[in-house]
DNA sequence: CAAAAACGTTGACTTAGAGCAACACTTTTA
DNA sequence: TAAAAGTGTTGCTCTAAGTCAACGTTTTTG
């Protein structure tokens, strides 16, 4: 139940037995079917996700109802609507399994105290931020100012998983391209 | 010389005056004349820069040339090339001045020394961190599907001085457009 | 398991914004 | 302070990608 999580803590930081144990006890499990909303834009979140298997999408709508993908997180990945969850605001995202999910939580007041009274936790918390941050950055550097083709030799290069286990729609949100111009694309390679 | 270093940490956490001096006295000022690199794509960057006066801004330019603009950082704010400073590889990003500027730098050595020893600056990192993340997701939000006329009625809301401060160039290169597209929008408003 | 809904692909048409060039105006520099 | 370089604006043309629609295939659901 708390083996990938262990991991990855084990794997960012020096953390001995009981700490760790500390830590996963205020995470709980469910179960989430596909396609299951865990958050609605406008709702306040109040959870940090761990995802135990499946996967979580992040994503938002506009006024005329395209939809923009932020975010997928597979296993082994956190993942939730920051900027609600630090600020207690209304999200501007939605949070959604696109698969059965298995998937562990922890409430903002857990998280937030942990990071406050553990020390590997909150080392793990920056490693979090700093790698997302930095991913965002790529994003948008990777992006801008590239035609369709780019943009998908661009995933390809840096997750190359990405293509084959997405839908074709959910990642031409995530690319900024239509379910059409993506389908052509790949077609020619 | 440090009061805009210290007001930025005071508006963040609580903290004690020899605290605050500790803390400065792992920056030391410089001046730059405008247009002036701090870094350059390729080189390892070494420092977190603070600006005291004047901007910072962050680009880079893709193989025909052009350039993408990522952020600028005005008085009072914190800037550097994140992914390089984090793991020494070379910067994907150039830093540059864009007016004379009054800045402070911090090595990367003190820097990571004051996280892990002084929790209050560990506290103000996450939160620089977290901002960062935030404002990154709502730029690719904010941009992913938008329109030329979207983006800049997005950039007058969110960053209203921006226009003003910045040359249409390189608002352009932030925005995602030609600096003809841009100067054609904002003759309509 | 059959009907309905959703998805992927492809073709024809349209369009927002890029590219390019010209010119005026401003800033830098020598 | 004159020449050179850089910047903002505007007109014209062109193209990458969006829109819309049709159709077959897969997935969902009652």
């Amino acid at each position: 139940m708390y083996e990938k999580l262990e991991k990855y803590f084990k794997d960012r930081t020096v953390i001995d037995e009981p700490t760790l144990r500390h830590i996963c006890s205020h995470f709980t499990q469910f179960t989430a079917k596909r396609n299951q909303f865990l958050l609605h834009q406008g709702d306040i979140c109040k959870y940090y996700y761990f995802v135990n298997k499946g996967c979580l999408r992040l994503f938002t709508t506009n006024s005329e109802g395209i939809e923009t993908t932020r975010y997928f997180a597979f296993e082994g990945a956190f993942g939730t609507a920051l900027p609600s969850l630090i600020d207690q605001t209304p999200a501007f995202e939605f949070v959604q399994t696109i698969e059965k999910s298995e998937l562990l939580k922890i409430s903002r007041e857990n998280f937030f105290h942990l990071v406050e009274t553990v020390p590997q936790f909150a080392k793990v918390y920056r490693l979090i931020l700093e790698r997302g941050f930095i991913t965002a950055q790529q994003r948008i550097y990777g992006f801008q100012g590239f035609d369709a083709l780019e943009k998908v030799k661009w995933v390809m290069k840096y997750q190359p998983d990405f293509l084959v286990r997405v839908s074709n729609k959910m990642a031409a949100s995530y690319l900024g391209l239509t379910p059409s111009t993506l389908s052509r694309i790949k077609s020619k390679l």
